[in-house]
Parts: C-alpha cells; sequence; structure tokens
RNA sequence: GCCCAUAUAGCUCAGGCGGUAGAGUGCCACCUUGGUAAGGUGGAGGUCGGCGGUUCAAGUCCGCUUAUGGGCUCCA
C-alpha cells in the first residue's frame, strides 16, 4: 500500500506497490487527471507516468505551476526540433530549453532558416501534435548514451554528455520517431500541445560563447488552449504600441539618426523631460547632502592608466590625440571625481563625503547590441561617489537603497535586485572581495530587501547592487546601482586624516539612480504608454479655441500660465474641436482647455482630462492651483 | 563584432514576371466659424539608404556598404 499526500494535506492510498501521478490525478478526478502536466514528487518535478514505489508527497502540476509551463514549454521544444529534422533532415540540434513566456532550439543546419520556412515547420509541428505520441523515458548508462547520439550524429549532444557529472543518471526522451537527450519531464504526449506558434529565428553561439560556430536559434511559443495564444499575440501586439521607439518617434521626444548611431537626438520636448528628471535628482540630492560636481569629458590617457581603465575597459573607450598626447572621452565619471577629491586634503570629521555629477559618458557598444535609447553609446548618468569610513559603509548604502527605492516608487515602477560578484577580468585581492560583497549583501539582508545573486557580473573594480527595471515585452534592464570599490582609492592614493593624526584609505561607492537618464526615460515612456504624470509632461496644457473669435481669450490664458510656470501651447488652428482634441489627446497631454463663448464669459477653461474626458467649466485660477498642485507633488 | 531580416514622400505603407513612382496622413493655400477623438477643395514634397555591377532599360536582379529590427555576445 503506498500512502499519498497532497499539497492541502489530504491523504490518499493506494492498494497497489506502484503508483503512478497519472493514476492518482485519476483518482481525484477526471478533469484533473486530464489538465495535469506532470508532478512533483518529493519535491522533484517527474513524468506523469513516474514510478511511486513509496509513500511521498505529491503535487499535481497543471499548465497554471510554473513548473507545469515549463514542462509544456519544453515538450514543444521537442516537437519543434522534431519537425526540423523531418523537415531538413542532417540539421543537428543543440539545446532546446522553456524560457519566459516561450521556448527555442538551436540547430545547426546547412539550410538557413526563414520565415516560410517556419510556416512549414508549424505545419509538420501540426502532424506531430496531432499523431499525439507518447513521450517515452529511458534511461541508459553513460557509454550507452554516447554510442547512442554518435550513432544519430548528433555532435552536440555527445558534448553535453560528456560534460555531466560522471554520476549522473542520462536520460532520453522519445515521442513518435524522435529521440532526444533530457532530464525531462514531458507532458504525457505530443497531443496536449494544442496551440503554439513559431515567432523569430536568430543567430545564437553555441553555449553562448562568441569563440564557438553560430547557430540557429527559433523562437516559438505554445499555450493548452488556442484562446490562450491568441492573447498572448494579442498582448504582443499591444506591447508593440508601447514601444519606447515608436512613441518617440510619435512624441516628438528624441530621434536617431545614421550620422550617430547609438548617439541619440533630444528634440525639444524629450529634452524638456529629460531636465525635469534632472531637477527632481537635484532635489532629493541636495536633500540627502550631496554636492554637484562637473568633471572633463576628455582626460590624459595617464589617467585611465591609473584608473585601470586603459587595461581592463580600452575596448570600450574612444580615444584620440591632442597635440602630441593620447587621450580618452571618459566612458566612466569615476576618475575625474577622484581627481576632485584628490583636489584637497580630507578630514576623518568630513565623511561620508557625496559628491554627485551629471555626467555625459561615451562607451563604445557593439554595433548590434544597440537598442533605441535602452542601449546606447552615449549617455548620462545621475552620478555619485561616496567617500566614507569603513563603519560607515553598511549605514550608507542603506541610504543609498533606501533613496533610489524612494526615487522608483515616485514613478510606480515594480524593480529587481541583483547582487553581482566578482567577474574574471578584475582587480584587486580575494581578501578584499570577499568583504566587499559581504558588506553589500549585510545591508541588503538588513533593509529586508528581497535579492537574486548575480555571479561573476561585478565591475572589474569591485562587486555591486543592480536594480533593474522592466520594458515593454518584458526585458530587464539594469538601471540603478550601487558599486563598492576598495581599488581605485589604492589606484588614485586617496587618503584621510584620521582621528589618530594617520593618513588612511577611504572607503569609497559608485552609485547611481536612474542609471542612465537615456535608458530611463525609455523604461519611462514605456510604463506610462508616452501618457506621462502631468509633472513631467513636456505639455501640461493646451489649449484649444472653438473659433478664432476666441483667440484673444486663449493668448491670456496662455500667458497666465505660463507666468505661472506651466506648460502650454495653444492651437488656434482653423480646425473644429474634435479635431484638435483628438490630435491633443494622441499627442498625450494631460489637460485640454476648450475655450468657447462661456469661457470667455466667465474667465473659465472648459476642462478636458486625458484619459477621463470631458470634466466641465472650471474658473481659470482653480485650474492653474491644480496644476501647479499637481506638479509640485509629482503626483501619477 | 556575429547570424537572420528590413530600408520607397516628414510619418505609416502599396508597388505580380525589370519599361525612369503611388495611397493615407502630415505640410501649404482657399472655402468652412463648427462645443468635446478626423469638415471640404486644391497644391507642393521622393535622383526609391549609399556605392558598384548585369541590362537597350534597375525601386525591381547581383555584389559590397551603412543604418535599423529580432537575437547571441557584452554592458547603464
Amino acid at each position: 500500500m503506498i500512502k499519498i499526500t497532497l499539497p492541502d494535506g489530504s491523504v490518499r492510498e493506494f492498494d497497489q506497490n506502484v503508483v503512478t501521478p497519472f493514476e492518482v490525478a485519476g483518482d481525484i478526478s477526471k478533469g484533473l487527471q486530464k489538465k495535469s502536466l506532470a508532478a512533483k514528487v518529493e519535491g522533484k518535478v517527474v513524468d506523469m507516468d513516474f514510478p511511486i514505489e513509496k509513500d511521498s508527497e505529491l503535487s499535481l502540476l497543471t499548465f497554471e505551476d510554473e513548473d507545469g509551463e515549463d514542462t509544456f514549454r519544453h515538450s514543444s521544444s521537442h516537437i519543434m526540433a522534431q519537425a526540423v529534422k523531418n523537415l531538413f533532415p542532417g540539421t543537428k540540434i543543440a539545446i532546446g530549453p522553456a524560457i519566459k513566456d516561450g521556448f527555442y532550439y538551436d540547430f545547426d543546419s546547412e539550410h538557413v532558416f526563414t520565415p516560410e520556412d517556419l510556416e512549414k515547420i508549424e505545419k509538420e509541428m501540426e502532424r506531430i501534435v496531432k499523431e499525439d505520441n507518447k513521450f517515452e523515458r529511458k534511461e541508459m548508462p553513460r557509454s550507452e548514451a554516447i554510442k547512442l547520439f554518435q550513432e544519430l550524429g548528433e555532435d552536440y549532444k555527445v558534448e553535453l554528455i560528456n560534460d555531466l557529472p560522471e554520476d549522473a543518471k542520462i536520460s532520453i526522451y522519445t515521442d513518435g520517431g524522435f529521440t532526444d537527450l533530457c532530464a525531462g519531464p514531458h507532458l504525457p504526449s505530443t497531443g496536449h500541445v494544442k496551440a503554439f506558434k513559431l515567432l523569430n529565428v536568430a543567430g545564437a553561439y553555441w553555449r553562448g560563447n562568441s569563440d564557438n560556430k553560430m547557430l540557429q536559434r527559433i523562437y516559438g511559443t505554445s499555450f493548452p488552449k488556442k484562446s490562450d495564444l491568441e492573447n498572448y499575440l494579442n498582448l504582443l501586439e499591444e506591447a508593440k504600441k508601447r514601444d519606447h521607439r515608436k512613441l518617440g518617434q510619435e512624441l516628438g521626444l528624441f530621434t536617431l539618426m545614421d550620422e550617430g548611431p547609438g548617439f541619440p537626438f533630444f528634440l525639444p520636448k524629450g529634452t524638456k523631460v529629460k531636465n525635469l528628471l534632472l531637477q527632481y535628482w537635484r532635489e532629493i540630492h541636495e536633500r540627502e547632502n550631496y554636492v554637484e560636481i562637473e568633471t572633463p569629458i576628455i582626460l590624459n590617457k595617464k589617467l585611465w592608466e591609473t584608473s585601470g581603465h586603459w587595461d581592463h575597459y580600452r575596448d570600450n573607450m574612444y580615444t584620440l590625440k591632442i597635440d602630441e598626447d593620447d587621450y580618452a572621452i571618459k566612458p566612466m565619471n569615476c576618475p575625474g571625481a577622484f581627481m576632485v577629491y584628490r583636489n584637497d586634503l580630507h578630514s576623518y570629521r568630513e565623511f561620508p563625503i557625496r559628491l554627485g555629477e551629471i555626467g555625459r559618458v561615451h562607451r563604445h557598444e557593439l554595433s548590434g547590441a544597440l537598442h533605441g535609447l535602452m542601449r546606447v553609446r552615449a549617455f548620462t548618468q545621475d552620478d555619485a561617489h561616496i567617500f566614507m569610513l569603513p563603519e560607515q559603509i553598511k549605514d550608507e548604502i542603506k541610504n543609498v537603497v533606501n533613496k533610489i527605492d524612494e526615487i522608483y516608487e515616485k514613478f510606480g515602477f515594480k524593480y529587481r535586485i541583483e547582487l553581482s560578484t566578482r567577474p574574471e577580468d578584475s582587480m584587486g585581492s580575494d581578501e578584499d572581495w570577499e568583504n566587499a560583497e559581504a558588506s553589500l549583501k549585510k545591508a541588503l539582508e538588513e533593509l529586508g530587501k528581497p535579492f537574486t545573486i548575480n555571479e561573476g557580473d561585478g565591475a572589474f573594480y569591485g562587486p555591486k547592487i543592480d536594480f533593474k527595471l522592466e520594458d515593454c515585452l518584458g526585458r530587464t534592464w539594469q538601471c540603478g546601482t550601487i558599486q563598492l570599490d576598495f581599488q581605485m582609492p589604492q589606484r588614485f592614493d586617496l587618503t584621510y586624516v584620521g582621528k589618530d593624526n594617520e593618513k588612511h584609505r577611504p572607503i569609497t561607492i559608485h552609485t547611481v539612480a536612474f542609471g542612465s537618464i537615456e535608458r530611463f526615460i525609455g523604461i519611462l515612456i514605456e510604463h506610462f504608454a508616452g501618457a506621462f504624470p502631468v509633472w513631467l509632461a513636456p505639455v501640461q496644457a493646451k489649449i484649444l479655441t472653438l473659433t478664432d473669435k476666441h483667440n484673444d481669450y486663449a493668448n491670456k490664458v496662455y500667458n497666465e500660465l505660463r507666468k505661472a510656470g506651466i506648460r502650454a501651447e495653444v492651437d488656434s488652428r482653423n480646425e473644429k474641436i474634435g479635431f484638435k482634441i483628438r490630435e491633443a489627446q494622441l499627442q498625450k497631454v494631460p489637460y485640454m482647455l476648450i475655450i468657447g463663448d462661456k469661457e470667455v464669459e466667465n474667465d473659465a477653461v472648459g476642462l478636458r482630462k486625458r484619459g477621463e474626458g470631458d470634466l466641465g467649466a472650471l474658473p481659470l485660477g482653480e485650474f492653474k492651483e491644480r496644476v501647479l498642485k499637481e506638479t509640485q507633488e509629482r503626483s501619477l
């Protein structure tokens, strides 16, 4: 007899020696049996026909569970690989995992896959799904597995097996005529994959290493129901409408030109948004006792040798000659800030010293990596360098984390924190790195902020806490960061005079809140779908005249608003009011002020709010107060 | 940097098999003076991303190149 304990604590008994999750599901209900894709037995994800031989805890996984969804997508990728191999014999298969919202499989093929091929592959997949082949698991010894895949000509699989740990159980799955190396689990059969779509082809290096061969990766997604697939595809369409590159164009915020790949041009409205963000930043930083500096864009090569950039960051730097000497355009602001620190003698009594800098940096990013405002070659960092005593580290980091949290809160952003540790190409002793990593970790833990660890992704001079924000498609981008640095103070021989009247080395952190103002604006545009809150809107109120009789009053309103510091525009064109409203609405202007006879008589404005429609007439004075209040509070 | 795709008017896009370009929108002018998401008529705008080749003839075919998009790699 076997006792199965379910997640709700209930226990079911089976009068047999072996029971499968499929049988357990059937014992609960036929519906659940049909919906279940895989199971978790004693914490391990397994197939529905996994033999359970002893009393166990079991939970059934459906598409609603993350593991169930992954199983579903993973099986989908097998079906795609099978279809590709059927249609293009000789194709070698590499890896095909489930990913967020879908799956991919990497192929090595003489044939170059085209969008038309994707349709053919989908047709073949449909056929395989209709066959409803069972996914059958088989375990085998390493040598046998290697032999099998050698015979199949699957070199990548052989390489994968060779890299598995000595004691690893090697399992393969076969459905219909297709066999693949796979840890599993899989769906009971191919017939479950009712709705799928192949989305695009992309190049991808084998094992993500650019020294390896480039394979062809096909991305797709799949769902148990057709309607779910349609919903997802609609969501993608909707997301495209929020794309900051599209909105940036439509709203006249910024533009990119062939003449400056990766070097965005900010148009008047985009520049306004940028300046409003910087104004906010300056207010916060003044409140937090930062002082602002400005350091040169171009500095002598010697400085970059001192900082280590010349050795560790040279590939990303633009260099130039001035007279006979080598110079570089700064890719980071830190060396300049350290020079400012070194310009004076410092006492421990001054600490912490917080130097802020709105600094434009240039980095040579790979051409293929450029992406709208999100990845550019010139951007503005809202930088800060803090110099302090070792015992101030933890509190200072906490201050900075709280400050970044406050700023992101202002925009209603969800964010993720990652702690990045020592990369391969780095400077400094193991001990320094361990200390640095430990103090960052401790600060986060004491604040109770959840975070994940990103191994080997630190800066070359120290570990860092990264704040990541999402774009409209759920891609994450690093924005804020706090980087601890034990290296630069040594390299620049930074010192302070301590209580003991001796020279000591200060601790330094580098930190940004927005990160790159350009990237942050990109995220902002997508987050608000271009409809900025009143305080950030480049045009806060658009004055729309009914007829040209109303132009004088409209201009009076305009002048009064401008005098009060409200960003207004007048649309006195010879057009109907519906037309002007439509245009202002598409430009996502928060307030529209309709001016007709009624308004002129009562010294009022006909208020219409973006997203809310006609709000009726309001005395001009009241409207002014309302906007000023919202602007001052920076309300969402 | 690598793989694939794309590049036509300010913007969004049409242009089967090669025969020197078209729509909508925007812009300008005129008519219309209209109360909450597109009023009407007319006009101006393009050496079809760039360079080279094939051809009597190239937006269309070929090569190279630049930029953009989707990824990989790398990073704020």
